[in-house]
DNA sequence: CCAATGCTTCGGTTACGGTCGAAGTATGAA
DNA sequence: TTCATACTTCGACCGTAACCGAAGCATTGG
């Protein structure tokens, strides 16, 4: 009828709360099998099967086939970044889906953004690193400094492996329970990789929430200069 | 089902055409009435009144009643961003409405995003003030500096004005045409209206379009200090 | 007070889409 | 080859919600 891009197509391919809590469950980045997705969403895998299907032409998910194993990932950070706008329009309206249960703290406190943290500990590290002059942003355009370069380096990422991947080493995504920007791209991912690797925290399986240990949050908040 | 907002249940909101369609239409920014809203959905109002209530109650639209006229417009600049990040993804994902009719290319290269210029035209006076120093950005922040702040009040803008509202001077926003940056917020929407009032360019009445006049788009890219 | 306009509510129809049982295909293991 | 697993397709059912005609309020103007 009007102009523009037919954003009803996709945004009841979101609508539907079968598909939501799929798209929800593949919010932590990893890539999930159909029968898997089928019980995140509480469907059977025939339903499961054709959400998914529908979900794939719409362009939202994209699909690897391995055997008689189907993983389903979502097509990109771009999907990821309207479903946090999304939960950031949710939250605000005050249509929180459960009235607040006790995972919802620990998610505001850390969680996993499409394989990058996110909540209150992945904005404080953001910050912290613009601050310490690590990284410089411009718009939606953040570069790593040279200073920057050192302190990724020496904290374990392999930098170079992430330049000669095509993704963007950097990249802005909005949190929806802050409305503040943390740090996405290949090293938002590689970062939080080197966190879990170290044991300063874990993910909860099944959910998107990040656990730090006492311990790990300590030396999280040292080694990046978080201050209080 | 699952922990987080509530995803599903504004997506429905916006995934049924004819709401998609009124909230289309509110993205120009201007308050619109029932029977205004109810001809660009293609429906009867009837079928609008119960479509406006909805989206009202979900949070995404405001009314304002004045006689007995009925004025909705989007509830924020953070709707409007939300709905520009979906048709990103419906353009990505090649779901046009209309096999990108002759408005198309006129959308691209202008319109108007929620009150402030979008476009390839929105882009360049925003990357060409933040080049000539005139707009500092730092994440989603962005500050006017005190050469922008004489530049603007020198092109005829009401600086004072804007800082007494409560609403921010500044605000990013993202193109759903060319996924760059431009500014919204009280300075956006006081540059769009400046640049009407020196009739360099016009809207165009019930669409997003905006078109510039031959020696209103010389003025402006002069003015600005766009290149190219 | 009546008429006109703008919007809402009610009732009833229709259609689309989500859902699952059952059967069908493909891949891998025994 | 035979069985088990992972997923898809088919068919039928059901519920919800979009839709409009008609009537009902509310506000303005004469």
């Amino acid at each position: 009828m009007k102009e523009g891009p037919d954003i009803a197509r996709i945004a009841s391919l979101i609508g539907d709360p079968a598909r939501a809590n799929i798209l929800g469950a593949l919010m932590t980045g990893k890539a999930l099998t159909a029968t898997e997705l089928a019980g995140e969403a509480g469907v059977t895998v025939q339903t499961a099967s054709t959400h998914l299907s529908k979900l794939e032409v719409g362009g939202l998910t994209v699909v690897r086939k391995s055997g008689r194993h189907k993983y389903i990932s979502l097509a990109g950070p771009d999907v990821a970044e309207v479903l946090e706008a999304l939960m950031g329009l949710a939250a605000g309206a005050g249509h929180m889906r459960t009235r607040t249960g006790p995972a919802d703290s620990v998610l505001r406190d850390a969680r996993v953004c499409y394989n990058h943290l996110a909540g209150s500990q992945g904005i404080a590290m953001f910050d912290a690193m613009v601050a310490r002059g690590f990284l410089q942003v411009n718009g939606d355009v953040i570069t790593l400094t040279p200073a920057g370069n050192d302190f990724v380096t020496g904290f374990g990422v392999d930098l170079a492996a992430l330049q000669r991947a095509r993704a963007p080493v950097c990249r802005a995504c909005l949190d929806w329970s802050a409305r503040r920007t943390h740090l996405a791209g290949g090293l938002g991912r590689a970062l939080l990789a080197r966190i879990e690797v170290l044991g300063w925290a874990k993910r909860q399986s099944g959910s998107r929430a990040v656990r730090f240990t006492t311990a790990g949050r300590g030396a999280f908040r040292a080694q990046f200069g978080i201050k209080d």
